[in-house]
DNA sequence: CCCAAATGCTAAATCGTTTTCGAGTCTTAA
DNA sequence: TTAAGACTCGAAAACGATTTAGCATTTGGG
């Protein structure tokens, strides 16, 4: 590898010199700065990552926590979808992501520790139990730290608008003329009480009333609890019409429990799931869903981080929310 | 942060000595040794990476190359899977994983390029053109490499079993009576390649014929396209009674067409995909198809990279095969 | 024509580690 | 008693860059 020191010797210059001349300061001529960046391509330069890292406390490199119990946030097309969203952006500006976990071979290490040793100039955290107090910890660690999805006190987040999501839904539901909404929605976390709290005062604005046994909870993506939750539905004696579900992979395995009872979708019950995963819009019938825009939650993850890094100055604590949009499929029947 | 500097300055020993007890040399007294990895703990004290990689040309970080012309490597569950598979057994051989590209803020540089600045130990390449010209530079750039699914001369590499995969599959549908197999397979690479031969050889084996217009090109993870080749194979006046697809994804989007045609599935098509993608088997009728190990894809190949790396004496190259196995779903009829 | 300021460049320190080599001390055997 | 090993330990160089402070040289104003 080519360093500043071999540029220097062919230049018959100083390696200050050769510094300066290619992260372009203004105290060097034009010629000698012209010349030097010349012979550096020529000779196929390219600076050190390492050394820069050491020397400037700078990475390039921004930390990202995304691993959920079951470690598998990479299934979930959603957050994989966000998660393309922060790279792509965030290469755009000139940084790597790297992982972050607490087990990097045989030592363990908290979040805050792994982000030190690789000198990340900030974090981003999604899809994650937020209340781990290792998470606490990172946030308080005074790292840059933008939350995908979860609002800190004092920290800038980006989050889905899943209030105005579940209104939109239960709304078109309401205008295809359903008026027995089920609602099966994931276990705690924030999202899911935006979710709740949003799809109760939707029913109560448009004057209907559901049954406690409505409502019911299921964690995200998983397929058995769903499809308890549905056939605790189908067997109400005052069965709803219209079920929504806490995301469109349960939404699936609903939909295969309501036919292998002998019912039909949409004809005999409606079904709506949330995300907008591309199977949702391939299967038949198509399924009406939220379509989350994810990848600019993580778009808007990574610009923001970005910004308090390199501006800190300018950079204001801030709520940044995305909307998402129902995408119509053919679930939903007109009633 | 806490240095070594300030830890030989607290225990009254020289920098060296620190280094030494903390990477467990031998020319250190047992006592010293003890007594300095407590202080350092108690204080506090973790390695900057970047210090260690600038004087030690090791970075315990693996560079992955995760690409493919759409850009979206991460929203194919199989290629998911198998990034999941290699971030678990790097971390827990103690490797960080980063992502490789090309275009990293304004500065365009290769994946070699981008290698060297990051100082990456070994990159492993899935999901991606093999014959750009800038993979065949990195694999001959020095740098440890491993391959995912396409094999280069001298390269390891470890590959799905896709040549038994399609064999089971077709073997599994004539063992259900079908004789008129159509197959729909992915468009040019050696992965398409090894499927398609496998499905000639193994019908050849069984001694049946299938006209040319029963193997169909379409891209992975095409929707559209899928949709059309369906219907070309349902205009056939000899039409198939089962349809392969290259993948689950492309699968279903077939299932559309076909039921949107009043076809039912599997009473008058059967259907069978490629992958075991978790939609596969919660919709309904679950599809039969064939399920990749793709975790573990991952995993032996990240294992055998730390191999190169950490021991580069006894690595030799190597043609890993991992096997799937024929997920049996309801899409496909006995006839 | 002289002094001050601007310009162009370099020497050297520095970031946090690892590693070599030599020096000092202590055993042990001849 | 002494020479030769074993043990311990530290000084210093090195990795590849950035950055500060200062030295020359040129320029411009009065």
């Amino acid at each position: 590898m080519v360093s500043v020191k071999d540029i220097a010797a062919r230049c018959n210059v100083s390696v200050a010199t050769v510094s300066k001349a290619l992260n372009g300061y203004s105290d060097i001529s034009r010629e000698k700065r012209d010349y030097i960046n010349a012979v550096a391509k020529e000779m196929g330069y390219f600076p050190n990552s390492a050394a820069i890292a050491l020397k400037t406390n700078r990475t390039y490199n921004i930390g990202i926590l995304f691993l959920d119990a079951a470690n598998n946030g990479l299934m979930n097309e959603h957050f994989a979808r966000v998660l393309q969203g922060v790279k792509v952006e965030a290469e755009s500006r000139g940084y790597d992501i790297t992982f972050i976990n607490h087990h990097i071979g045989a030592r363990t290490m908290t979040y805050t520790e792994h982000c030190h040793y690789r000198g990340v100039d900030g974090v981003v955290i999604a899809c994650i139990d937020f209340d781990e107090p290792e998470i606490i910890e990172l946030v308080n660690s005074g790292i840059p730290v933008v939350t995908i999805d979860h609002v800190f006190h004092n920290i800038t987040s980006v989050i889905s608008d899943n209030v105005k999501g579940v209104r939109d839904l239960v709304l078109y539901a309401h205008s295809m003329g359903h008026h027995k909404i089920a609602f099966i929605h994931g276990d705690d976390s924030s999202v899911s009480r935006d979710r709740l709290a949003s799809y109760y005062r939707t029913l109560d604005e448009l004057n209907i009333k559901v049954p406690e046994s409505y409502v019911l909870v299921c964690p995200y993506r998983d397929a058995e609890m769903a499809a308890k939750r549905t056939k605790q539905l189908l067997a109400e004696k005052e069965r709803p019409t219209c079920i929504l579900y806490p995301d469109d992979f349960t939404a699936v395995s609903g939909i295969s429990v309501i036919e292998q009872e002998g019912l039909r979708i949409p004809e005999d019950i409606s079904v709506i799931g949330y995300d907008g995963n591309s199977y949702a819009r391939a299967m038949e019938p198509a399924l009406t869903t939220l379509a989350q825009d994810s990848e600019v939650l993580g778009r808007c993850a990574a610009a923001h981080l970005v910004q308090m890094i390199e501006k800190p100055k300018t950079a204001l604590v801030e709520r940044v929310v995305v909307e998402g949009k129902v995408m119509v499929g053919r679930s939903v029947k007109k009633l």
